[in-house]
DNA sequence: CTATCATTCAATCATTCCATTGAATGACGA
DNA sequence: TCGTCATTCAATGGAATGATTGAATGATAG
């Protein structure tokens, strides 16, 4: 609450907005009162969620400017406080399915119509290892790998996969996982390898579930 | 980093990119790098921050897809991700922009030519308090005044000062003040006012400024 | 190979945010 | 006036965020 300077007092204004926005809840609640209006019991019936809660971020989107309430007896109806909320929020979820729309398109570019773009699962990649019937590699950077990784694991960052590819056994399957279901890495590893030959899938998903498993995990130092 | 359903993950999506704006350096910064590409150190200055600051807000919004990082010798350079950024940005302005040119457009449209629109200053309110020559109200909501005002000041939360003005007498000059340089409460009170007959000003900020400057402060209960 | 410089990491502490619970408020109907 | 119901407030604890410091990394120049 100290004295700013104008320039920073708009940032700061700016910000407090932006923030409103950045919580998944309050994104789904302004998509429901995007249709109309609402009261805060039929939001939190809509969403599954406790009516305090609801009410809560009601509050936080209301002191941004985001929603406006309109008392109608004992209902409070919540409504957008304009259509520049709505075009902030297509804005945003513009920027966010850029990501979204990468994986979407090389899935679609590389793998539609071809012969097996099921992923493995961490199941059947712990019997394929045990086995030694598979080649797994980690394509994330060499910090995120040495941070933990699954047992067995070779590092090959995926700037290096065109590279390591060349000096692999090209008749073994490559098994590649990176940070998750929605990264983008593995999708694009598997695409390469494919690319030049190499029999090559994707794991379900990625490091953090693999823990979230309890699965023994490999620490680097 | 639980199981999601897809409709939770894209919306957690959404969040990461909002939330990656919501803080006024981020916006900035934001705001630099959309006249193109600069290093981190370059950020740095700019802004007067310290390098590492700078560098760890950089790495918030790549994660969010906001900026990309692209490595040229020793330096590192930054630039937006693409245009889309920008209309976020623009389209999070206009929403808190709404709230600010609201200020506007009561200050233009009650004020604008009129006899008196200078706020008052604090030196002179206690001057006028200490005269008993101006009734002194706080038009914030009543938990807000419980928790400090400024004393002599009478609490009639913005909804009720039509009410209270009616039962005031029209001949003493009444001055109002919320919660700040930026609230429009005050404004809207001293017009309401001044519509009803009242001759009426605006404290010149509110009262976290108040306390700030060290001037004492009454609470409730 | 070593020194240097831009950048990033790691660790700390203070602050803020979030979900949950149970109590308080405010308006309506009997 | 009293009970009921929608909403909000208040308080708690746990998690995430932000600023700061100093050390570590990675690339270049000598």
């Amino acid at each position: 609450m100290s004295i700013r300077n104008p320039k920073q007092a708009l940032y700061e204004q700016f910000a407090v907005v932006a923030k409103a926005l950045g919580h998944p809840l309050r994104l789904e609640m302004i998509e429901h009162l995007a249709q109309g209006a609402r009261s805060v019991e039929a939001l939190a019936a809509k969403l599954g969620q406790p009516v305090a809660n609801i009410s809560q971020h009601l509050q936080a989107l209301r002191r941004a400017g985001i929603v406006v309430a309109e008392r109608d007896g004992k209902f409070v109806h919540y409504s957008l406080a304009d259509a520049s909320v709505l075009s902030a929020f297509a804005a945003v979820r513009s920027v966010a399915e850029r990501q979204l729309a990468e994986v979407d398109r090389i899935v679609r570019g590389y793998f539609d119509a071809r012969d097996d773009m099921r992923p493995v699962s961490r199941d059947e990649l712990q019997a394929l290892m045990r086995d030694g019937l598979v080649t797994l590699i980690d394509v994330r950077p060499a910090d995120e790998f040495a941070l933990g990784h699954v047992p067995g694991a070779i590092n090959v960052p995926l700037g290096q996969v065109k590279a390591w590819s060349a000096d692999a056994d090209a008749c073994r399957e490559v098994v590649a996982y990176c940070r998750g279901p929605w990264c983008v890495m593995s999708f694009e590893a598997v695409a390469a390898l494919r690319s030049l030959g190499h029999a090559a899938r994707r794991l379900e998903d990625g490091m953090p579930e693999w823990k979230a498993a309890g699965l023994p995990v490999e620490v680097v130092g």
